[in-house]
DNA sequence: GCCAACGTTGGC
DNA sequence: GCCAACGTTGGC
């Protein structure tokens, strides 16, 4: 059962068209529990990504990615020379961990202004007051919607 | 640059 | 286990 999710990327950080340079990238950096939580418990390899910009302006979906790895540890957390290590994360026991994705489809950005004024998109957890989780769930009906409005008529052959 | 909304840390 | 202080995220 594909499941789906929005992950955020800083704009000047990790854009969309590096991933797709890259063609696959391990998802590094989460330090947040309830979004390593939703990482490891319950992506799925075939699930589908929302690949979100955030701190631009206006915010926005700037494609669609796959998972094509299930967790696995996130091994610059105990990288000294990384900006996100960690000394309470080992190689015996890791404490954040990471998916790797690749890019699906480019599809035509759609800024959060846009989002927000749809009706169909109300309730959707990137929507939400006070949402600052960077790995989150996108609910099926939500995730229809973005196909809709992207033209992406059948999401099952992406 | 501001600040609301969280999360985390650490003293008690 | 509470909670004040501090840190971070991320839209605006």
């Amino acid at each position: 059962m594909t499941k789906y999710w929005l992950m955020k990327s800083e704009l000047d950080v990790y854009p969309w068209e590096k991933l797709v340079e890259d063609e696959q990238t391990h998802w590094d950096g989460v330090r947040n529990y309830q979004a390593r939580n939703i990482m490891r418990d319950q992506m799925k390899k075939g699930d589908l990504v929302l690949f979100y910009h955030s701190n631009c302006k206006p915010p926005h979906i700037a494609g669609i990615a796959r998972i094509v790895r299930e967790s696995y540890p996130d091994f610059t957390s105990w990288d000294v020379e990384s900006k996100y290590f960690d000394p309470k994360s080992t190689p015996e026991n890791p404490r954040w961990f990471m998916v790797d994705i690749k890019p699906v489809r480019k599809i035509q950005n759609i800024d959060l202004p846009e989002l927000r004024k749809n009706p169909a998109l109300e309730g959707m957890p990137l929507l939400m007051k006070g949402s600052r989780l960077s790995v989150q769930p996108v609910p099926e009906k939500y995730f229809n919607e973005i196909c809709k409005i992207s033209g992406i008529n059948d999401k099952e052959n992406l």
